[in-house]
RNA sequence: CGGGGUGUGGUGCAGAUGGUAGCACGCUUGGUUCGGGACCAAGAGGUCGCUGGUUCAAAUCCAGUCACUCCGACCA
């Protein structure tokens, strides 16, 4: 793992990112391939990151009126075959269970690859007022989907996510919940992942098997790829109708429900890798960063080099940050690679000049820049420098996703800024022909429709048709 | 499902015209080190993906099979 053709490997990120994407979460022990073809083992190291996304953005679910229950892994198939577009959708990549032990069942089994259908059978059992709405509800689960190319964190055959399901009295009421969540994810990824989004509406080639409208968050990679980070859908009544989720309203009349499902994935640890890495490994946001600052001693073995690690570790714990000392008996060098790779926002090196001088070596990770720090205003210090690196980190983030989106107005244009690995911003006259004619000349898709919508034109950049819709488009992951 | 590639200690690889396996890293033990992936010494660890065939003899040649992987079509 720790082997010095690292640093080469991964020096040229351009020209070969996807190979830098899978070395990085290899040898920084985020995960591990599992024995199944597609599974992933989500090690330690990564498995904490998530429990950092999950503790942040569960607070922020449950603030806005949620609350997290907990639904069965195994669904009827006949469930999923209820919403005829869900169907279509999910059929091909369902994993099927037929048998228990010898016995074949009278009706199979799917795991979830999305839980609508079983929440709804039970949503259907709970809802009969319009005094029961809206009704809020949060999952954490797991959900299986067998993709045939699979990719850690990005897709896997199996993934972590969050599902939250709510029901609504009104069609209005439930575009707004749409809307909001969208908006929780927004600014969780600003404000936790310090990565930023493009959010808007999918067009209909690109939305939820079931949904009536999908909202998206698209972040870029450092590759100019798009990566769909998280989805907010508008389910109207396709669900409730296929699911008899009906309610006896305030004027008298049984109506069916208007539902929402949202969610964000483990796929999100992916997009922290891609969108902050650099040729050293990964660079991690403090706020989830499972170590926050790193001391490495210098000439460990002398017992004033030790204390003096203490100390500030103590006072850095104190301050509420995740701090540690590595005192394995591996050289100073190894472990300043050892770090950086996996992302550790703050190091502190202390050694007998340091404790000499009464200062501490300070390096941060996302600039890579040295800093002398007074040991007794260290972890005050510290503190600070954790909250400018989570806001920098962002900022710059946002500077390269503003710096490469490209307005554009017809195909040739869109080539080139595809090829120059910008997103294409134009309009679009809302064909799906023309969606299939970039894929195709391309291999670029529509990524989302803005909220502002403002016209930067007003012919299709495709077909040259009369415009309906401002719309990004771009490669995607 | 179409095209390419690879299977050899934990990991990455080398083994040309057949002669029963070697290197680097890692691991273990002891010592010297420690300010950008330290060094010395001594160790442990593999029936070469699997099956069959050719041969006195197969990691090596032949056939089959399985697995993994990269590139295209589908997806959070």
């Amino acid at each position: 793992m720790a082997d010095k053709e690292f640093v080469k490997e991964i020096a040229d990120i351009e020209s070969d990112f996807t190979q830098w994407y899978t070395d990085v979460i290899l040898k920084t022990e985020l995960v591990d391939y599992g024995p199944v073809k597609g599974t992933m083992v989500i090690r330690p190291y990564g498995y904490e990151i998530w429990e950092y996304i999950q503790k942040e953005l569960d607070e922020r679910i449950k603030l806005t009126g949620h609350k997290n229950a907990y639904f069965p892994l195994f669904i009827p198939e006949s469930f999923l075959q209820k919403e005829a577009e869900h169907v279509e959708g999910f059929a091909p990549e369902v994993a099927r269970v037929t048998h228990i032990g010898q016995e074949p069942l009278a009706e199979a089994l799917v795991v979830r690859p999305t839980s609508e259908t079983i929440i709804c059978d039970m949503y259907s059992r709970w809802i009969q007022s319009y005094r029961d709405l809206p009704l809020l509800i949060n999952q954490w689960a797991n959900v299986v989907r067998w993709e045939k190319t699979t990719r850690p964190f990005l897709r896997t055959s199996e993934f972590l996510w969050q599902e939250g399901h709510t029901v609504h009295a009104t069609e209005e009421e439930a575009i707004e919940e749409t809307i909001k969540m969208l908006q929780v994810y927004q600014d969780f990824l600003k404000e936790v992942l310090a990565i930023p989004v493009l959010a808007g509406k999918k067009s209909p080639k690109e939305k939820f098997a079931g949904a009536v409208d999908t909202y998206s968050i698209e972040a870029m990679m450092k590759d100019g790829k798009s990566l769909q980070a998280g989805t907010s859908h508008y389910l109207g009544q396709n669900f409730s109708k296929a699911f008899n989720i009906r309610f006896l309203d305030k004027d008298g009349v049984h109506k069916y429900a208007y539902q929402t499902s949202w969610g964000v994935t483990t796929r999100l640890i992916g997009a922290l890798i891609m969108v902050h890495g650099d040729q050293r490994g990964l660079v991690l946001p403090p706020k989830v960063a499972p170590i926050q600052a790193i001391i490495i001693p210098i000439a460990a073995k002398k017992p004033e080099v030790m204390q003096k690690c203490e100390e500030v570790l103590n006072a850095l714990k104190a301050a509420g940050i995740r701090a540690q000392i590595d005192s394995s008996d591996a050289s100073p060098g190894w472990k300043f690679n050892e770090y950086e790779m996996k992302g550790v926002p703050l190091r502190i090196e202390i050694g007998p000049r340091d404790i000499q001088n009464g200062i501490a070596m300070v390096l941060r990770r996302d600039t890579l820049t040295k800093i002398e720090i007074k040991l007794d205003s260290l972890a005050q210090e510290a503190k600070a420098l954790l909250d400018t690196i989570q806001t920098d980190m962002y900022n710059k983030a946002d500077d390269f996703l503003r710096s490469h989106i490209t307005v554009v107005s017809n195909l040739q244009e869109m080539e080139a800024a595809i090829q120059n690995k910008h997103f294409a911003l134009s309009m679009w006259c809302g064909d799906r022909a023309c969606e299939d004619l970039v894929k195709e000349k391309l291999q670029a898709t529509s990524r989302n429709m803005p909220f502002d919508q403002t016209p930067c034109g007003d012919k299709c950049a495709v077909c040259g048709k009369e415009a309906k819709h401002k719309i990004y488009w771009g490669k995607a992951y």
